[in-house]
DNA sequence: TTGAAAGCGCTAACAT
DNA sequence: ATGTTAGCGCTTTCAA
């Protein structure tokens, strides 16, 4: 069992441990450079005041030794963890990808890790998911995207005092952070009614999903404010592609009981997934696009750059609020978790605390798939 | 906030922890059931006989108080841990998703959780990843897929007595599970031949990439074997949908400059999202797929049904391959830990050992992209 | 069958 | 400036 200068302490390590050489611990290190374990912690750390000489002894014995701190043990007595748990329905949905580097990026630069949980759509295998994150004592739970949430399991964390940050879904009580998503179905209904179009088909997300009605409200706001809104032009989908092609027949097979003027001339979806979808779908039924109907999503995911022709989107700050995700969660004090964020909107301030909201804009990406409606 | 009949229990926590309740420890378990902490230990964890009665006691208790056990404090008594670390270049790219959830999955039965690293194609990165990997006292670790590994670092992890396990590239010494990437090559290959294609072109992946190479290397057989090959027809590419785009617009301007009957008839791309990008350049030429030109990738994600025409793809068995390697880092004794396994083919039986290699088809996807050419 | 004690690797009082 | 002691939550000897 004993280790230090490496004679003999792979010899040692086989004992215990069973298979496999010991790691190094801060112990052979202090043994190394001939100080007490407390002081070549403190040297490591600069917790406290420690003489230069001693200081660089402890950091050469590390180096020679490739000591690395066990994180582990360091939570355990520090009550305070550098794992940060990740909530996500479905790892492949490309939504997700940007928010999570945006999070990756930040979590990185403040030291913490993350734990991916992909509760692959179940509601079920969220709480075990939610359990498992407990038991690693997390020390934040970011959960992005469920239409449902084990609110229990949620809560308790909380309780708990595990900071608790919601994307895409909000539930009185947890801290949530999101983009406009109103003002996303916003502007892209302006952008093509903009284009002279007046019929404007929407593809709806899931009808539980609360960033998907938020979109809807924000294209119902536009095309009520211009007097084109017509409900039977809305379409029900469910974020996924094949949804978006399903929704496309209908609209396709509506044009047909239609007279020419009432026929839409545009379709926005209700996120890029389904624009993609429904573009496909209207190119295998022979519709021409742009030139017979424009297709529009909202996301600005990469893939919409990948179809042809291009689809026109609205880009959403995905990576940066993210990233103000990832920052939120390793910075905020205890009182402040119970706010909003909004990107692109200052918050209203809540309680008098300046509000840590960056504004992040939204783009709108106009491209190969929409143009002005055939007279 | 209280905690069961918590007499006093829990004022005591607000002493030392500094913000937020305590969570429930073992100690609180055995103090509502009245035993010591080492019966509760036992009774949770059927490591030796304790009286029924007791045990329900127990058991009884921890639900009331909701006790989950501190996984970090077992790692660090039991040497044991239930962290893997995913090194994963771009979580974004959609070839790893389905090889992720694979693992996920093999890992979550066996009470694994995942330590995800995004290195962001930077080798740098990767450094600190394993670093921080190692300090998380990870059990095993997988790399996805990167050209470049840091070798030192894998290998100290290795000798240290992590598990390491290598996916499309492999380096002495450490053991690498993959999809049989010449076989799918050949696949590929033979299905445009047999379409009746003589002049096929390939877009390569990145140079040092071993798996974009046995992939051309499976190609280049069979169309030596069937004395059609010819190296003007390779083209550089580097996996992405931009490189795939670029190689068809050099495909094309090749093809202005050769006769007719020199011209490719198809191209095949060493992945997926070079073909998508493929396509999309054919399209924007105005080259009409199948019909001029037959188009098809390799890997079978979801997004080439996604694209128009439905792109042919040699589909790989990534999720079933993802679930081998959660198993193998799962299971593996610490002698078999320098094997290969391949899948589609059992491995040579490298020291007697039953090969614990099944048998993952590679499927052939024909789709709306490839055609026979026209004569 | 149960409990007391020791210790995993680390850090924070509290001495010295 | 440095070392001693205690303890984070847990499990496992080893006694009782």
């Amino acid at each position: 069992m004993k280790v230090s200068r490496g004679e003999g302490a792979y010899h040692a390590s086989m004992s215990k441990g069973g298979k496999g050489p010991r790691r190094i611990t801060i112990k052979d290190v202090a043994r190394l450079a001939g100080v007490s374990v407390t002081t070549a912690s403190v040297a490591l750390r600069r917790s406290a005041p420690v003489s230069e000489r001693t200081r660089q002894r402890v950091l050469e014995a590390a180096r020679v030794l490739r000591y690395h701190p066990n994180r582990l043990a360091r939570t355990l007595v520090l009550r305070r963890s550098t794992l940060v748990g990740l909530l996500v329905p479905d790892i492949a949905d490309p939504y997700f990808h940007e928010i999570i580097k945006g999070i990756e990026s930040a979590l990185a630069r403040h030291g913490f890790s993350v734990v991916l949980c992909d509760a692959d759509r179940f509601a079920q295998l969220q709480s075990r998911c939610l359990a498992e994150l407990r038991e690693l004592q997390v020390w934040a739970v970011i959960a992005l995207g469920a239409e449902e949430y084990d609110e229990a399991s949620l809560g308790q964390l909380q309780e708990e005092g595990v900071r608790v940050v919601l994307i895409g879904r909000s539930i009185p009580g947890f801290a949530r952070i999101d983009i406009r998503n109103d003002e996303a179905g916003r502007l892209a209904a302006r952008y093509l009614l903009g284009l002279g179009h007046r019929r404007i088909a929407f593809v709806m997300g899931p009808e539980r999903n609360e960033a998907a009605l938020l979109r809807l409200q924000g294209y119902r706001e536009v095309l009520q404010g211009a007097g084109v809104w017509d409900p039977r032009l809305e379409f029900p989908g469910a974020f996924d592609v094949a949804s978006g092609y399903e929704a496309m027949h209908r609209i396709l097979a509506l044009c047909r009981d239609l007279p020419e003027e009432a026929r839409p001339t545009a379709v926005l979806a209700c996120n890029d997934q389904m624009g993609i979808g429904a573009l496909q779908a209207a190119l295998r039924a022979g519709v021409r696009v742009p030139g017979e109907m424009s297709l529009m999503g909202i996301g600005g995911i990469m893939l919409t750059n990948h179809v042809y022709p291009a689809l026109s989107t609205v880009a959403l700050p995905l990576r940066d609020m993210g990233y103000v995700v990832g920052e939120f969660v390793c910075t905020a004090s205890d009182g402040s978790t119970r706010r909003e964020i909004l990107a692109e909107v200052r918050v209203p301030p809540a309680d008098g605390e300046p509000a840590p909201v960056p504004v992040l804009p939204l783009r709108l990406l106009s491209r190969d798939s929409t143009a002005p409606p055939v007279k």
